[in-house]
DNA sequence: CTGAAAGCGCTTACAG
DNA sequence: CTGAAAGCGCTTACAG
């Protein structure tokens, strides 16, 4: 045992009574030797007594890579989007040995680089990277990807009898926003509405009443707001509600990413709940270069409460 | 250069004409060396040019840990008190040339010793910890600590006239529970209060009013409501409109570590703003073992809206 | 079927 | 003031 109070390949070599390679192999299962029964069999034993842990950053070092997984958030993590796509990449990495660690706000790319430097991670990642690549969706995203999710919620103010829809949207823009946008707009489009309105919903709540306030006098013919997340539609609520207007008589409002307090308002927020567990699982099997086969996006689905 | 692309110390040792011990010391600036100015000069040129980076990797093998703290997060990061605890603990550690990693919802033992192995970071820490330590709470802890924000909270509600209040708490025990409770025990009798009764708030909405109902029914002198954190708070909110109780006027409700959505609520919630900056970067200081000196944290304030 | 050796990139006694 | 050497703990050609 080293100075460290490591147990070291070295002791479970010593132990076992062969050399460092053989105990390597045998832990690693490495297909290309052919060790016996009985040695490997000792081997085993004594890791198993000592205690043995192989010891990452040197296993890093000659690998060239960690087994660490990195995703960079750059926004909330309040929405279910988030939370079980992390839980998905996390268990995923876990089934391979590998560990997801996650950085916030940090998506700079000297930051990155510096994580790089300091950890030689398998990979990084971001969240929502899949659903923000400039290529067009394929037919795929329209069946259970993001653009589905978006022509969801579209859709299902429309199956109520909505024709002119504005989305709300945020007052900074985030990665996704771009995409977003494009996704309901088509999504109008292919369900034969017009165009979708926009406005910007910002805070402090005065200031997303005045904005709403604007809006509505200079587009009083739209019936229903297509929020870009819970957040927005929340901020949404209260400015009608400033403003006396009635949800969702006068004004319909529709959330996206279901997150807790949807239920809590007044009147309670229908939204869009994404389960994102596969898309983190598939992220993780691709960062580790291992097949998806088997591993389909799971559609979003609508949660209806009181706001439509 | 090696196979891999990387500029290694070899590297620079070579084109500035000196060994790569020279080179360490330099690029360390150990100060148990003495190394002419000019041989500086050129090591740090010969490296700039090259841009190289120390391997972090390599680093961690040789100096026994990684230049890496791990920060666990076992529960939401809505507050303003994870989100302020995270940016003070990341900047510190950047300003110390270290990186924070988040790891959540894993704060088992066994996966933690794992993290240990894959990494070896310079400290695993877990939010909250500062504010979860069993022993009792010093004089300073009621300065501008947990105990002080506790007090503030209840403090608040005293001065507003309320003598019976109720601890509206979360279904289920955060580590931090016990602690706070105890706080806010002791801010009451301080105060001259009775002691404070408790009011476990559930989810779902139907459950939450439901468990308000009975508990007021029991006990129908209480007149104000001190939330465990702004969730259960609106829990408590919605609940009470579900009753047809008005807040403030039938009962007064105030938060704990502000979040975004207080300022939507109708009415807007009351409560606790915990700026934990300087809790974050004495966390990061504590882990690298240097001195705190001048870092005091900030105590919090009230936000007062519309529900007390 | 197994072992001796090289090497990943760094830091730091140690010797000059 | 500077350099040669050891060593952190592992994996993997290579040789037997």
């Amino acid at each position: 045992m080293g100075r460290s109070g490591r147990v070291t390949l070295t002791d479970v070599a010593k132990a076992s009574g062969v050399s460092r390679a053989t105990v390597s192999f045998v832990l690693n299962d490495d297909p290309r030797q052919t060790i016996s029964a009985a040695t490997r069999e000792r081997v085993m034993e004594a890791a198993q007594d000592l205690g043995y842990v192989p010891h990452g950053i040197a296993r890093a070092l000659r690998e060239g890579s960690s087994r660490i997984v990195v995703l960079n958030v750059d926004w909330g993590m309040e929405g279910n989007f988030s939370r079980s796509y992390v839980r998905g990449l996390d268990e995923e990495l876990a089934e391979h040995d590998h560990i997801l660690l996650v950085r916030h706000g940090h998506s700079i790319p000297e930051a990155t680089q510096k994580v790089l430097d300091t950890i030689a991670p398998r990979a990084v990642l971001r969240l929502g990277e899949a659903y923000m690549r400039g290529d067009e969706p394929t037919e795929d995203d329209w069946e259970n990807g993001f653009a589905a999710n978006a022509a969801l919620q579209i859709g299902y103010l429309a199956d109520h009898g909505h024709t002119r829809i504005a989305l709300a949207m945020p007052d900074h823009d985030f990665p996704l926003t771009e995409a977003r946008l494009g996704f309901s707009q088509e999504a109008a489009r292919r369900r034969g509405l017009p165009p979708l309105e926009r406005i910007v919903v910002p805070r402090p709540r005065e200031a997303g009443a005045a904005a709403i306030r604007a809006f509505l006098a200079a587009h009083p013919d739209v019936t229903a707001l297509a929020a870009f997340d819970d957040d927005i539609a929340q901020r949404s609520l209260a400015a009608l509600r400033d403003l006396g207007l009635r949800v969702p008589e006068d004004m319909a409002v529709i959330g996206f990413d279901e997150t807790e307090y949807g239920s809590l308002s007044t009147p309670a927020l229908t939204t869009v709940h994404i389960d994102a567990e596969v898309l983190g699982r598939i992220a993780a099997r691709n960062a580790l270069g291992i097949g998806t086969g088997g591993l389909a996006p799971v559609p979003g689905r609508i949660v209806a409460r009181a706001s439509v």
